[in-house]
DNA sequence: GCCGATGCGGAGCGGATGCTCCGGTTCGCC
DNA sequence: GGCGAACCGGAGCATCCGCTCCGCATCGGC
């Protein structure tokens, strides 16, 4: 049976012939526009104004991404993996693995925290794990716990290092522009929670790392504004 | 100046009589739907589904509230309130300050959890701090920090205990269908770096209780979504 | 019971927004 | 350079939603 599929070229169709030169730039632009204003408005903001931001004809931008949703879930996914990187090297420089995971947080809530659409989307750490961004979130997270485990108290999984990360990006949201000060506050109790001293380790999570049932129905786009299909 | 004004019964505009017996069972069905309605779908839902629900027209809803924004911030004054108040009530059956300050998170965490409109509004927190149901949920909390100062560790101010309920509140939200002890356990780690224990101090809070700024235009209705003035 | 002030209901207005349609343009293989 | 497929742009459609308007019903002081 597999032996019968031709080969076909690098992907799946071979007739369709590479996309031409213009295309590609205007999608890339797309991307890259569409990155700044969700990052600015967050998902709500009006498809008509990434096409503006980007130079780009409406029918353009439909054309490489069908639905808005396929838009915002290319930009956030470049985001998270973008964010996930940022904060693996700011921790890569710390002198010691407790430090290391300090610093990711403050890179990690520093760097990201005016990026509306991602603040607003971290439900899909839970409701979409296998989004590449999110994966690459949560490998950078298990290695540091790895490495700081002698320091956390047993029992810190790497799913609570990853909703204190979520946890403390809405504390981010709402203090950064007015109080800063505040939120730092917050992240030093939390990481002061989290080392071993001597308190009882936590209760094991009864179901470690197990397949996350997808909440009710996220969707990326216009959060709460339900699709409208045409 | 102040004598001329003639003193008019019991308050303000004295020539407006009473409201009719009708149209105060109408405000009152009108803001017990839309306090379910809101905890169900947020503060996004159409007002129309709240009228439906209350039973009255579109042209009642708009005597009684002229605004949506006056609707929903009514009812999360209540709603704020009710919270503040069961929360209370869960904290004074326990047996010490510490479990009191415990058993207001679990119970505020838990009985909130599912009030949409709540979790989407704790910005009201920073940015109308004055709102009456803010105000009773911060007194409850301050007193239970007074209480339990002893086992704070020092430093911890209102603020950030309060902050806390609203970075766990976030938590909640994502977690609670799906896994309610991955946030119970976020909820342990934070308490656990709020105890005293041997640790040194928080450094004092720059400005401890001093008037907010508040943010660039946070509205209680249909986030990110502009006010259309007709 | 009369009657006017007060209250009621819901069709409809205007604007925002996701998405489509199609005539005109441009690229790139030959 | 020629030509057809791929691509572009933006006017326009359908829908949603906050809010208004106005003819009609109801309450309650007399």
């Amino acid at each position: 049976m597999l032996g019968r599929m031709t080969v076909t070229g690098p992907q799946s169709t071979p007739r369709r012939r590479a996309p031409r030169a213009d295309a590609v730039l205007n999608r890339e632009s797309i991307i890259e526009a569409a990155s700044q204003v969700l990052a600015e408005q967050g998902t709500a903001v009006d498809v008509r104004e990434i096409a503006r931001r980007s130079g780009v004809g409406m029918g353009t931008l439909y054309r490489h991404f069908p639905k808005k949703e396929d838009l915002v879930r290319t930009v956030l996914h470049n985001d998270f993996s973008k964010w996930a990187e940022s904060a693996r090297r700011a921790a890569s420089d710390a002198e010691d693995p407790w430090a290391a995971l300090a610093d990711f947080y403050q890179q990690a809530l520093t760097g990201y925290a005016r990026h509306c659409a991602i603040m607003e989307n971290f439900a899909l750490t839970w409701s979409e794990p296998d989004l590449e961004g999110i994966r690459q979130l949560r490998l950078v997270i298990e290695e540091l716990r790895a490495h700081a485990s002698a320091l956390l108290r047993p029992g810190v999984t790497t799913d609570d290092l990853l909703l204190l990360l979520v946890s403390l990006g809405h504390a981010v949201q709402f203090t950064d522009a007015c109080r800063p000060q505040m939120w730092q506050r917050l992240l030093r109790i939390s990481l002061d929670g989290l080392r071993t001293d001597h308190r009882e380790p936590l209760p094991a999570a009864t179901s470690p790392d197990a397949g996350i049932q997808p909440s009710d129905s996220h969707t990326l786009a216009a959060r709460s504004r339900p699709s409208q299909s045409g």
